[in-house]
RNA sequence: GCUCCCUUCGUCUAGCGGUUAGGACGCGGCCCUCUCAAGGCUGAAACGCGGGUUCAAUUCCCGCAGGGAGCGCCA
């Protein structure tokens, strides 16, 4: 049997880390095993559906590369067949029309709630003969009343429901529109799907979807729910909490495979290891080994990550989207060093593409942004003779090269009798507006002679000690 | 309220009857060092509680407590 797994989200919000875990651990599980992905638009809630959030959810597999073999399937563009299964289910007695209203339903269930019971529908119209005029009805699933249901669950083992507990869910609404039950149900079943990888929040519903499918005489497929991501202060992932559109990680410069590669490690481990390429991801992952417990998002470890992504990553494949980041916070790549260079000096001082662009701005623009405190510690008086000394040499050396530029200072700082480290942060000071950089001849050679000599002459007004000689 | 699920360092996890309970993030220290990082070494830090089963329980079983989910003409 080949296997089929599918990603069915509902386009009523954007696509959050919750939701890409989901679909990361179904697409793992296809993938590792040779089988089929599905993308599958849940929509038949026209009221809270945007075709925003579609389009939010398609960028954002896309950017992951997460990709499908299926779909995108909509399910408000297959209302035909829901209506057609579900005449078939009530022609064969698997379901019946119920015209209690909405009013009569909420009363009941209040009323059940203060009596301390079950909120339950209470199956009153199962014997129902005719229709009630002037009411449109529901169609629901007539559940079995005794017995018990099994579900095998690949994360949790074995889970056992006593039907009794379970009430008649609706299938179609009085407007004709399939419920998310039935159209889970419909769907997979058409589809083929083998395994449903999906939240635990849907453990309690798969009890009353094997009722339907075993009705519609699909077989069952596996099941496998997901322990839920929890934001970092332990409660569910919400707006407040760090739910937040996966496209938002982008754009703070974190790589699409170090999120993946973070996401895999909650709920599932191999061994120690915690650093995984796509490939090892798909030839490790097995969902036996998910683990059946909650776990907390840590942005830490995410940024961690990241930045071991971003130092394993060859430059060039992170120039595209540094550059994004360059242009992000107002700054012209165009204006400073090749880019990949930037990057190569970089990456060790940056978690994300975000923070190396922003590390690296005094590269791009004329002056560079001054830290007063800085200069009033390594500008000083003393430093002025020094720098003369240096001005002059950078701007003979014959050739603009790191090397070059950690001769010229090695001479210069024994010249003047002091040690290296005493010339290079008043030099990483005049130059880069700061006292952070990288090596100061990695630094001095990404900057070019012209912008060093430039800014070396004006930290020299700085020092109190005159121009450049 | 009822049903179901979960419980190892602060966090993510390894463990699958006998371990000095391992790794990672974060935190502290040391080394390296022109700054900041990165890197190396190192330290503190965990089996929720109570009963069983067993020669032996972090591990298996049952309670309890705590946390979570479901109980919609939402998904």
């Amino acid at each position: 049997m080949t296997v089929k797994t599918r990603f069915a989200p509902s386009p009523t919000g954007f696509l959050h880390i919750g939701g890409v875990r989901t679909a990361l651990f179904s697409w793992l599980y296809a993938r590792h095993h040779g089988g089929q992905f599905v993308l599958r638009i849940e929509d038949t809630d026209r009221e809270r559906s945007t075709q925003q959030a579609v389009d939010a959810i398609l960028e954002g597999m896309d950017w992951l590369r997460l990709d499908y073999d299926e779909g995108p399937y909509y399910q408000t563009q297959r209302f035909g067949r829901y209506a057609e299964q579900a005449d078939r289910l009530l022609r064969e007695g698997s379901a019946y029309f119920c015209y209690c209203s909405r009013e009569e339903l909420d009363q009941r269930r209040a009323a059940q709630v203060a009596r301390g019971e079950s909120p339950r529908y209470d199956g009153r119209c199962r014997q129902r003969t005719g229709p009630v005029t002037g009411v449109e009805p529901v169609l629901r699933f007539r559940t079995p009343d005794s017995g018990f249901t099994v579900v095998q669950d690949l994360v949790r083992g074995r889970v056992e429901f006593q039907n009794a507990e379970l009430d008649d869910l609706i299938l179609m609404r009085s407007d004709g529109s399939p419920t998310f039950h039935f159209g889970v149900v419909v769907d997979d079943g058409d589809m083929g799907i083998t395994h449903v990888i999906r939240g635990d929040d849907h453990l309690n519903n798969t009890p009353r979807q094997m009722h339907m499918i075993r009705a519609l005489g699909y077989p069952v497929p596996e099941y496998g729910h997901l322990p839920m991501i929890l934001g970092s202060d332990g409660a569910k992932l919400s707006k407040r909490h760090g739910a937040v559109n996966v496209l938002e990680y982008r754009d703070e410069g974190f790589l699409p495979d170090a999120l993946l590669n973070y996401l895999v490690r909650l709920g599932w481990a191999h061994g120690d290891q915690e650093v995984f390429s796509r490939e090892e991801m798909l030839g490790f992952f097995d969902i036996s080994g998910v683990n059946a417990s909650a776990s907390r998002f840590d942005g830490e470890k995410l940024k961690w990550l990241n930045q071991q992504y971003l130092k394993s990553s060859p430059p060039e494949s992170l120039v595209g989207a540094f550059e994004t980041q360059l242009r992000h916070v107002g700054l012209n790549p165009a204006q400073g060093p090749a880019s990949a260079a930037v990057i190569e000096a970089y990456r060790e001082r940056a978690t994300t593409l975000r923070e190396l662009a922003e590390g690296a701005a005094y590269l791009y623009g004329d002056p560079p942004k001054v830290d007063d405190a800085a200069v009033r510690k390594h500008l000083t008086t003393a430093i002025g003779g020094p720098l003369v000394l240096l001005a002059r040499r950078l701007g003979e050396l014959a050739t603009w090269t790191r090397e070059g530029i950690h001769g010229a200072m090695a001479t210069v700082a024994t010249e003047s009798g002091i040690g290296f480290g005493k010339l290079g942060q008043p030099v990483r000071v005049a130059v880069t507006g700061g006292t952070v950089s990288p090596p100061i001849d990695v630094t001095l050679e990404l900057l070019g002679r012209e912008r060093t000599l430039q800014r070396l002459g004006g930290a020299l007004s700085l020092t109190g000690s005159g121009g450049v000689a």
